[in-house]
DNA sequence: GATATGTTTCGGTTAGCGTCGAAGCATGAA
DNA sequence: TTCATGCTTCGACGCTAACCGAAACATATC
């Protein structure tokens, strides 16, 4: 009696209790590293390593590589309605435990990431330019659109081609804010711009980003959608 | 370990082979007996019976004696939505692609959703519906709008003013369109309907609904775009 | 009553999987 | 380089639960 697709294999998945705890704690679009959603769930590091890879074998999340952290998320809004449906037939109220990124607000506000912009002020940029059509989000990879070369060439100034090897747009997942934000050659790139024009600079022995006043005005005109 | 809603019990109870399968096909609304559906489930009656105590507890079927015999039906169109929900993910996430049949075929054109129509043909007539201004989605409801009220009840004849407390329109998404079709009350009378009217009958055992060639024109003339 | 059929309970076996300790990689920092 | 941290692999243990045979229970029919 093979009427239909295979729920059984998908709801098992979702059926263990550290594993339902790891996709509860997803539903909120963040990704987590593995080391937090095994703390979630209650377990070691090693069990939650084989849940993390049942769950992507199975095709419910999608796992990022970064840095030395790999990060997990929900592999669709789909899996997220499922998870949502059955919540509702389990007549409950929600509970979410939020994890809180690094304790300094200014860290969270606005940091170095290697040589590129990240915090909110970074994703912030990053959230803006993709929904004017400076970039482009396909497959994988972040493509800067015609009008997007525009504007950065406006703003950085005509003589910055440089010609290298190195990706001109990367995504760089955030760790306070658990968003996206813009790295490669062209996140470089903005940083120092912004520096350059003065409208911020780098906190002595820290990835702290101070933004003058007038700096925070201009960026805001810049990225506010 | 902070318990919230108990996803882990109730996708457990779904993610066993056998159960799932049972579960699978009561989704057409119909009630089974224990026998009928170990059979379909592929085990003994013994542990039929097992399983069925353990859906009836998980709150997923009910569970009636009549005569010598028990039926078993789904507990709610919400546990359908669910199913259809995982169904849905089953298809597009599983690996395993199952290659389509004739049966399938039927059951991707027609077929019944735990009481409503479903299927491409379910899609369409949502769809429709919805194009025209009969209904309406408004944030995560859907609504029957007043010229909509005036052609269901021309459709449907005028003592159809059932007074119930369950949601008269529902969204309900589609495992093999993966789009919306119309549940709830509403969704129950169309196809009950349809049904009377003679142009369609459901085919034995099966979820599949079978249009007569008069019945698919009487539909296509109500439902082209 | 006796008999047949549908369903459940009991006992025991087996297989799967969730779990952790220890060790092995991989990457970033000093 | 050396060290530290995050993650994964390996091996083994233990527990849950799915399964069936046999038998008991329930209900309809003769």
């Amino acid at each position: 009696m093979k009427d239909g697709p295979d729920i059984a294999r998908i709801a098992a998945l979702i059926g263990d209790p550290a594993r339902a705890n790891m996709l509860t704690a997803l539903m909120d679009g963040r990704a987590l590293t593995a080391t937090e959603l095994s703390q979630i769930a209650g377990v070691t590091p090693q069990t939650a390593s084989a849940h993390l890879a049942r769950l992507g074998q199975g095709g419910l999340i999608r796992q990022r590589k970064q840095g030395r952290h790999r990060y997990a998320e929900l592999a669709s809004p789909e899996v997220a309605g499922v998870l949502e449906a059955l919540m509702g037939l389990a007549t409950t109220s929600g509970h979410l435990r939020r994890r809180p990124g690094p304790r300094d607000a200014q860290l969270r506000r606005a940091r170095v990431c290697y040589d590129h912009l990240a915090g909110e002020m970074g994703t912030q940029m990053f959230d803006t330019m993709l929904a004017r059509g400076h970039l482009f989000r396909r497959e994988d990879e972040i493509v800067l659109t015609e009008p997007g070369s525009d504007f950065t060439r406006d703003f950085l100034g005509p003589e910055t081609q440089t010609r290298s090897r190195a990706p001109l747009c990367r995504e760089c997942l955030d760790w306070s804010d658990r968003r996206s934000h813009l790295a490669g050659r062209l996140g470089r790139a903005m940083l120092a711009r912004m520096i350059a024009l003065g409208w911020a600079r780098r906190a002595e022995g820290s990835r702290v980003i101070r933004f003058t006043p007038d700096g925070e005005r201009q960026f805001q005109a810049l990225f506010s959608s």
